[in-house]
DNA sequence: ATTATCTATAGATCTATAGATAATGC
DNA sequence: ATTATCTATAGATCTATAGATAATGC
């Protein structure tokens, strides 16, 4: 990073060194997780950056913004894999096992719990409705994959949105405690969703194996952050 | 109810009939889980319950304190059925179904998503404290029935914050699609619970059975804001 | 007399904009 | 010249309190 145009800082440097609007972007994430949408205040969200609260708006219209990119940012990498795996030739089973290892594995990911975003009150208001629908994407898919696994389909359509609950879960779990989460909480996860939708142990074990080397062939974002500066 | 002293109100009757108090806590419960609770100001709390804003300060210190009762009426009844059942006789298997089971009637139940609240990012105010000194000891209930489930302790260990969040996730599936969940949700929940913990199929349909028997006689209260009345 | 509500408001805070300023780039 | 930041602030909103008012109770 070299030395950017423009007056610089009363205060500071950036404190991601990734520039203002990831500073603002990462502050985001943090205080709305931590503290809530309605009670941070602008101002705050600007403290955290390490910036005026008046610079904000040279990036974004308002707080709602912020937080509507991250979301999108958050549901983005979920999303690619989910459609990723509708097209794969490998069992319905082992591709919704690599579904969940893979979701859990990436709310899992980043220094900050992103996935609290999604159960923000504040999501209601229509200015994130960009954010439902492609949520809305990534459940028809785990139903998709929930049907092809079970023999019948009224319980399976009855069942695909507790696996997704289930994967969301992790969410909860880490705010509870975030030592919980290690790199063997996504199979975990994976192998009770196989159980919930109904396998027998040998057919989820087998499952399991052949999603295992699915995920293991699939990028590992470490959080949606990243993906924000790319896009 | 009588017609009550003190000034009439301004506009209209108690939306409830049961009460300022309770007008209040309804407002409350509705706009902290629709809205958000730093979204939400005393103005339009009051405006919710049907009176000045100013009036909420005769019931409560502020903001802060209907939450605060709003939290503790509703994780009481559940703590209450997690006490009862540690000292039965049943097999823990079959107590376990029957506490799954019954936490989520009891979120299930009311017509306000009153388990919303547990996911707001203001709760980690110390304000709170005393919801989560209740809410560690219904976890920990949880812990004991899944370890006397078990054989292997840190397997149990564990699984057990995953079948609370399990049971939970009845939150979040209300939020998405409120008319998922029926009088059979309790029952899968648990069912799926027993799964979780490693139990067998013959094993977890024996267990469920039991536990159907008990949890009929466990006392079904609609929600926590009735007991707020009484208590 | 007691009570629950009301009206009114002080003071704090919050959002969003206008315009000044201090860098770099050419 | 361009840019990103800053300072300053208008106007809106929000919280909490003071004190008035309109009922019931005795």
């Amino acid at each position: 990073m070299p030395r950017p145009t423009g007056r610089p800082r009363a205060q500071g440097e950036s404190p991601t060194g990734l520039g203002t609007r990831e500073d603002i972007l990462q502050a985001g994430a943090r205080l709305f997780c931590d503290t809530g949408y309605g009670s941070t205040s602008t101002h705050a969200l600007a403290r955290e950056a390490g910036v005026r609260q008046a610079t904000l708006y040279h990036y974004f219209a308002g707080k709602h913004e912020v937080l509507l990119e991250l979301l999108l940012g958050t549901v983005a990498p979920s999303l690619a894999t989910a459609r990723t795996l509708l097209d794969r030739p490998e069992p319905a089973a082992a591709r919704l096992w690599a579904l969940c290892a893979s979701d859990v594995r990436l709310l899992s990911g980043g220094d900050v719990n992103v996935g609290s975003l999604y159960l923000l009150p504040e999501l209601a208001d229509p200015r994130f409705a960009e954010f439902h629908a492609r949520r809305a994407e990534l459940q028809e898919t785990y139903a998709q994959l929930v049907a092809q696994c079970s023999p019948d389909p009224a319980w399976s359509r009855r069942i695909a949105p507790l696996v997704l609950d289930l994967v969301e879960s992790v969410i909860l779990q880490r705010r509870r405690d975030a030592d919980w989460i290690d790199e063997e909480s996504g199979p975990m996860i994976a192998n009770a969703a196989l159980r919930i939708v109904g396998l027998g142990e040998q057919a989820a074990e087998a499952a399991a194996d052949a999603g295992r080397r699915i995920l293991a062939g699939l990028p590992e974002d470490e959080d949606g952050l990243s993906d924000l500066t790319r896009s």
